[in-house]
DNA sequence: TCTGGGGTCCTAGGACCC
DNA sequence: TCTGGGGTCCTAGGACCC
């Protein structure tokens, strides 16, 4: 299952004069389309395509424009996933818009009648438009799913019953719509006479995996038919957490940097805890901007070991400030900064290194208190002295809509 | 002025061990 | 004719996903 434009679809749920207009909604920082309607695409603009190009369509009123409001995606995804799983209790969420439900026991001798009713029921109780593919793999049920979208885009979906229909499906896809060949792979594939996803399935097993390694002869055995990735209907404990932006502006002040990197760094920390995990490395990036050649352009990042794991936010903030001062080189236009914790240990098994003198315990409590205060009076309510004040907040987002669904105060009025 | 952010997995090669 | 063999761990870089 995977949702139709789903963020554009979200705007569209709360703003219906938006049925049939071209619609984009923008990534952070406003800066390139990343979710489009047909009536945009359309239009020809491009995924990534770089906000500032498209003003004057903007201007002339050809096309409309959202900032990202992940809270209302989110809570919207949510709805979705929580309906779908009413159908079948073997799901695996893969994306904020897609998901993967295990049939293969569901007592339907017609699966396209399942799929029919699920669709409704998604749109009935949520108003997101789904499209879903139905066949003997992850793989081909995603290749169903797209063929779904670009041929039967009325039912919305596509059930890969059979041998012939699936080597229909796999006739028309072209080897750069199998998910998981990205364009490197897919080149290398033509360039060796492979066109379509049905003449991958005649590539010789030793060549894919010379090639393309495990990973291509993965794919290659789940368009054949063999089912070769698990399945994970618990979703694993992330391995990494980062958190990097744009700062909206080109920063020149080290103080300045530091004040958006110690929020990224509280953003880290707090998503460890919610996790239940501590880190033992930390590592902080800043760059120039890459698009503007002519200019003097500095890149450089730093990892630290932690003298013992941690999920604590000003020791996080210490860490990545130290590494700061490391990389920080006077005279450039910085662009964009990014924290990054790995090497993520279970709290349970927390290790004190044997010279650490801080109060765990008391830390402990101190930043639970703070997590509570934020959850009960908002984001970012209680924060480091280096975080800065709220208000400087650079994040550039002029065309935001409202929570909808999750804050009482943007509650939509009916007249 | 202006071009996103956050992940995962795999491989080759080096360092190191007995 | 010929230099031992068999491992593990780490890292950087590549490829891919939404």
């Amino acid at each position: 299952m995977d949702c139709n434009n789903f963020y554009v679809s979200c705007e569209r749920l709360f703003n219906p004069k938006l049925k049939n207009r071209p619609v984009i909604v923008l990534s952070n920082n406003d800066g390139c389309a990343i979710a489009r309607s047909e009536e945009a695409k359309v239009l020809g603009i491009e995924m990534g395509t770089p906000a500032f190009t498209l003003q004057e369509m903007i201007n002339r009123d050809q096309l409309v424009v959202f900032s990202s409001n992940y809270t209302l995606y989110g809570d919207m995804s949510d709805r979705v996933m929580k309906t779908l799983s009413t159908f079948c209790s073997r799901m695996e969420i893969f994306s904020i818009d897609e998901a993967y439900l295990d049939l293969h026991d569901m007592p339907y001798h017609d699966l396209l009648q399942l799929g029919m009713r699920m669709r409704t029921t998604v749109m009935r109780d949520t108003g997101i438009p789904v499209s879903i593919g139905i066949a003997p793999t992850k793989t081909l049920a995603k290749m169903a799913n797209r063929y779904a979208k670009k041929k039967f885009r009325n039912p919305g979906i596509y059930w890969a019953a059979n041998e012939q229909l699936i080597q229909e499906m796999l006739t028309y896809t072209p080897v750069e719509g199998i998910c998981g060949i990205g364009p490197s792979h897919a080149l290398l594939l033509k360039k060796n006479g492979f066109r379509t996803a049905l003449d991958f399935t005649t590539a010789n097993e030793d060549w894919v995996r010379l090639n393309m390694s495990v990973v291509g002869l993965r794919l290659l055995n789940e368009i054949k038919g063999i089912s070769a990735m698990p399945w994970e209907f618990e979703p694993p404990a992330k391995k990494n957490i980062t958190h990097s932006r744009s700062f909206g502006y080109l920063l020149t002040n080290k103080s300045d940097i530091a004040e958006a990197l110690s929020n990224y760094a509280a953003n880290c920390a707090m998503k460890l805890r919610q996790q239940q995990t501590h880190c033992k490395e930390v590592a902080v990036f800043i760059q120039t901007n890459p698009h503007r050649l002519e200019r003097p352009q500095y890149m450089r990042s730093i990892t630290i070991e932690l003298e013992s794991a941690s999920s604590n936010t000003s020791e996080i903030i210490r860490y990545v400030m130290k590494g700061l001062e490391l990389i920080f080189k006077e005279g450039f236009h910085y662009m964009k900064g990014g924290v990054t914790v790995s090497d993520l240990v279970s709290e349970q098994v927390l290790q004190q290194a044997i010279f650490d003198q801080s109060d765990r315990e008391r830390n402990k409590q101190l930043m639970h208190v703070m997590d509570e205060v934020n959850l009960l009076m908002g984001k970012e309510t209680v924060r480091m002295a280096v975080q800065g004040s709220k208000k400087k907040c650079r994040r550039r987002a002029s065309h935001l809509s409202r929570n909808y669904t999750t804050d009482i105060q943007h509650i939509l009025k009916v007249n």
